[in-house]
DNA sequence: CTGAAAGCGCTTACAG
DNA sequence: CTGAAAGCGCTTACAG
């Protein structure tokens, strides 16, 4: 009782549960068990314990009683992205929050950059925490370290791409059928020249929305020009100054613009601007941009459901992890463009 | 070597240090030297070990490492958050994950939509995760568990508030200077009926951007009306329509606006263009907005730097980890407006 | 250079 | 209804 010296040590000691049970004199089990509200313990020592853990300020150590429980309930989630600052990833999100949220389980996420290693190192932070399941929208086409974890039974729920060879459930747009849609919408409006901006292709999204970009010039007879596209990973400003660079640069300068993601689109109009071309240039852009609909001219878009995306990604992961044994599940999102007025300015000779 | 039955089992059961031990027929502190590159191993035993991590796949479980060592170096830090589907937190968010992972840190978020209950719920399952420090934008003046936290000696940086009768690190911007700026620039040009829409006032920001606007208007010898006030957790959408009805049914109709955070400004310019009021209504708002240099008018804003802060933040945060025992640190941020032309409509009579 | 024992803070499985 | 023992997967502190 005279250890006063010994309290006043800078940090006091965390109290532990066994500082709770010696406190209002019971065993170790007595205070778990009234810790985990489990029931069979009389309403003395029940009483007792309440009072020794408010006097001690005692909390549960979660890594401690996760660590013997073992496959119990799931306690957290990891979710590995490319940019949390893109909107369209923390719309994703608070999706899967809001669903872990549900289910009382802890998420864990981090952006990779785009860069595969980066992700690699994601991951497996989340899997030496041992994460109960992991979200993951990959950089690059390398699984690294998933397909090992998938092998001891951790739910994997891929969002917005699909890994070849690997059984898993899968939620994402139509990149595709959506690249071919935007292109179709700027052929039909009497353009040939149309160029391509977006992420690198080797984010499994972008990579499919250039295929369905290339695919559908080549289907109108028209050659796609290499410069005529331009990848990268870059934020909106950065793509401001490429983009203006690049059309300034350009031999034969596009009429149309195909731009694949938020960050592009957000850049190339400000580029459009900085060149007076936004009246005479058409642009159809992937993800939908804040103030689309004020700017003139309008943003024509195909949006994407980035919240919806992250919510059934969540649901699916906690109906695995709630034993559902089927098939993998495979939903694939289409949306269609919105004509704000920027996708519908037609080709004017001359 | 026969219990094939065994290891098909479904969830093969994930290798421990134990089970990489007795492969490589050394013990089990052996096998911890190598795994954390400690020296004083014998080249052949380390090779033997790596061998046998390679063949069993073996991952160390950080939890239980964790549990054991203490506070040798810092695993995990935690960021509770308004929302982080709101461009300003996930840029925060972006610049404490670029901290954290310089320190090899795993970072926890997560957002509590503005309800302190749900704040206090994060807070404590952090807590109960034993993170080594925690960064928070308080929702309501509520500290809820943080202040029994700091006592055991957990490092909290407080971002973008100042918590009373709390001693602690704290980086944010000037709310309460940045109001005033922004109340004066529309007072001198010559606005006297001036509007504020902003986040609900019992966040701390909030709060404060509002007196500076109620001080501002009461020095210029102006009557702060009610029905002026417009406050609440919105999105865009949900405040275009808030704002559109309210500028319809307000008696007398403000002919300046000080938007009180980002959602607010994309959806009152909205507003404003929907009823045709952009060209005659002053507009400012706080935090900058994408695309607003290429709306007509530009719209002016106060801009925040929330990578900045998120950065400052944690680098405040490592370095108490690191043992700095110096007093409060108190960074507060200034900006100047940003003119691109909603903010300069001058007040027109009739 | 290598290892056997004890411990981190909790839960499980078993006795009484 | 209550508790003593063993264990989760690792590290620390100590021997040899």
């Amino acid at each position: 009782v005279n250890n006063a010296a010994d309290m006043n040590v800078h940090p006091p000691r965390r109290p532990t549960m066994r500082d709770v049970a010696s406190a209002a004199g019971v065993s170790l089990k007595t205070v778990s068990r009234v810790v985990n509200v489990e029931d069979g313990v009389s309403g003395e020592l029940v009483a007792r314990v309440e009072r020794a853990v408010q006097a001690l300020g005692y909390r549960p150590d979660e890594r401690a009683r996760n660590l013997r429980q073992g496959d119990a309930r799931p306690a957290s989630i990891g979710f590995a992205m490319v940019d949390v600052a893109n909107p369209f990833f923390s719309a994703i999100l608070r999706g899967l929050e809001a669903v872990a949220h549900e289910h009382d389980c802890l998420l864990l996420s981090g952006s990779s950059d785009g860069d595969p290693d980066r992700q690699d190192q994601l991951i497996e932070s989340f899997i030496s925490r041992r994460v109960d399941g992991l979200v993951v929208v990959p950089s690059g086409d390398q699984l690294g370290p998933i397909a090992a974890e998938m092998l001891h039974g951790t739910p994997v729920v891929f969002l917005d791409c699909e890994p070849r060879e690997q059984q898993a459930d899968i939620v994402r747009s139509d990149h595709f059928g959506g690249a071919i849609d935007i292109t179709r919408h700027l052929l039909s409006r009497g353009h040939t020249k149309i160029g391509f901006l977006g992420d690198d292709p080797s984010i499994f999204s972008a990579g499919l929305r250039l295929d369905g970009f290339r695919k559908t010039i080549a289907e109108a007879g028209l050659r796609v020009q290499d410069d005529w596209i331009l990848t990268g990973h870059f934020n909106p400003n950065e793509w401001r100054t490429k983009v203006t660079q690049w059309l300034e640069a350009v031999e034969e300068r596009p009429t149309a613009l195909v731009t694949a993601q938020n960050f592009v689109t957000i850049g190339a109009v400000q580029a459009l601007h900085d060149l007076d071309l936004h009246h005479t240039t058409a642009l159809v852009g992937f993800d939908d941009v804040p103030l689309s609909d004020v700017v003139e001219p309008g943003i024509s878009v195909l949006p994407q459901q980035p919240g919806r995306l992250g919510r059934r990604a969540g649901k699916l992961l906690f109906q695995r992890l709630d034993g559902f044994d089927g098939p993998p599940v495979r939903e694939i999102i289409e949306s269609p463009i919105i004509e704000r007025g920027s996708g519908e300015i037609a080709f004017t000779p001359g």
